[in-house]
DNA sequence: CTGTTAGCGCATTCAT
DNA sequence: ATGAATGCGCTAACAG
């Protein structure tokens, strides 16, 4: 253990008090370009690293920020955090992190853990628990800001318009012919499924129909999840002429599901996924995905987190909201004339 | 700002010394169980949670380690950090996190900044910037865990076998008669590259073979340069019959050359990849891939890194190699017979 | 402009 | 077993 050197020692070697040293490596208050001089060779010379723990402790500001999401492996999520990351850096904020896999208790904890450590802001991921109890009292500690997710009272946050996408999405394979659609997306009680499950009920009323209730799978998103979900779906005599995969994870398990049925997209079924992920574009077919853009939803956040930071006084209530696109590829087409049974025998027979 | 609740409050509620209720609260010392409870009893009542700032003021020692890689939305840097951060977790560590970008100046930075919040541990991903000199320096301040990079001097870490992996899949398709086998992989400065190329060569050798040196492809990992990389391998006129992708985002840069240039998978060339990705498993043909498991090296980095922090005396040099698996799937084939032109114009004759 | 002083909240030493 | 005092390294307030 080498002796960290304070300042203390740069301002003894730079011959000046230690409150000037202070001041001069701070450029903070009225400070001699001598002095100035004198302490950045010797902070130099010495090899001299200011402890942020100790400016923490004096100026009740720790330079960092706590971010909890469900999953940091999900690739979403980890093209967000980079972007929030590497804002964040040029502000000089470094970036604490952890997984809630979607548990209130562990959200719980880990706010906690991460308030022990003074963080200065938080971002917070959707999560199971909506709108815990503590979110006021946490309010006080600092900004909190919500990433695709709704708090009660001062909500400030990014948000991807699901809603829109869903709607458009949705309206699409409307237009196709299809009536039977099956949406699959993570827990309706996350804002995300929410709001899906509402422009796509919506797209639906807007022609005047209303889509069968058991079309809509909105649980967990685990990818063997949406396999068996899509499974059972496809089983139906009543079985979904189109597949809207919204989450993550979902789409290589309906892909699955697919094959293990012996159905192609986009003839016998036509699928819509999210996130333009190279499965999306390199499968056969390229399937037709509903897209936004991560690393403006990583700035975005971390560009609210800044600006809160400097003014703690809650201005208005800021909420961004983030449009997606729709990128058309092969696997969506009119809805098949023949069942897809009666299509695969053909098929089999020539 | 709800004015926190201190140690000393918290004291004073409980009736005792401020010197007793820390000795209470960390079970530290002797103290007699009355003031155990009582000050539990305040502590609870006045909803009083420990500074972690203060604490590390006075204990050097502040709970939180830091971690860099080169890209946190790379998936399977993704997958370890999860692993990591639920490890360390358990542990009550904290996790910072960044990314490189491979920058070695960027690299510096980071460490800075990690160094400056006095973290209790490092763990470095593979970065350009092999072994830099404030290495040594470093270890000073805590353990350093290497994650798949070799460092000079004491290099505990964790490390994948990437030179077996490598030997394994060209002797593999080897053994199905290709000899002009492209290699795909990151920058041969970083210990994966390094290694799969010695694995590549090595399996060559051992059939008194030698590798074509233009075959090695290994700089950059971004996906088009491996688009533009595999599409003028196969423009030569010694096109290679099989791509070794070994990178994260290698397998779809091939595949779009394949497709750009007419070539089908296993008949016109073969492919292994690395990393068991939803692409790999349902791209037709499946691709068979070079795995191992993230979540182990994830764990295995924490636990390496919390055993060296329980005993900062360092043992003996730790080295944990973790082996790869190979998944054989349906996109490699014996070498074809004609050339891959050739056989494009049969198909479209017939 | 600069030196001196006083804590930030806590763990720990030394008395008692 | 406990109370009082010390200081971790730094910045902010004050006095010069």
């Amino acid at each position: 253990m080498k002796a960290k050197v304070t300042i203390r020692e740069v301002a003894k070697a730079a011959g000046v008090a230690i409150g000037t040293a202070s001041r001069a490596l701070n450029r903070t208050g009225r400070v001699s370009e001598q002095a100035i001089a004198a302490v950045t060779k010797a902070a130099r010379d010495l090899g001299y690293t200011p402890d942020a723990v100790a400016q923490s402790m004096r100026t009740r500001s720790t330079g960092v920020v706590g971010l909890l999401v469900s999953d940091l492996a999900n690739p979403l999520y980890a093209r967000i955090i980079t972007a929030v990351e590497s804002r964040l850096l040029t502000a000089g904020y470094a970036l604490l992190v952890a997984s809630t896999h979607n548990d209130g208790q562990r959200e719980k904890t880990l706010i906690d853990l991460f308030r022990r450590r003074r963080v200065d802001g938080l971002i917070l991921g959707p999560c199971q628990a909506e709108t815990p109890a503590y979110l006021d009292q946490l309010a006080a500690d600092g900004p909190v800001i919500a990433l695709d997710r709704d708090f009660q009272g001062d909500n400030a946050g990014v948000h991807v318009d699901h809603y829109h996408g869903a709607l458009q999405a949705t309206r699409y394979l409307l237009n196709l012919g299809h009536t039977r659609i099956a949406l699959l997306t993570p827990a309706s009680v996350l804002r995300p499924g929410r709001e899906r499950i509402l422009g796509y009920r919506d797209a639906y009323a807007q022609r005047g129909l209303q889509p069968d209730p058991k079309l809509i799978r909105a649980e967990k998103s685990a990818m063997d999840f949406a396999f068996s979900e899509a499974l059972s779906l496809l089983g139906s005599p009543t079985a979904p002429t189109a597949f809207l995969c919204l989450g993550t994870r979902i789409l290589s398990g309906v892909l699955q599901a697919l094959r293990h049925s012996g159905r192609l997209a986009p003839d016998d079924v036509s699928v819509v996924s999210i996130g333009d992920t190279d499965l999306s574009q390199l499968f056969s077919p390229a399937i037709t995905s509903l897209t936004w853009d991560l690393e403006a939803v990583g700035t975005a956040v971390a560009e609210l987190l800044l600006r809160r930071l400097d003014s703690p006084a809650p201005l208005e209530q800021e909420r961004i909201l983030l449009t997606t696109q729709m990128v058309l590829r092969e696997s969506c087409g009119p809805v098949a004339k023949a069942p897809a049974a009666a299509r695969k025998k053909t098929r089999a027979a020539s």
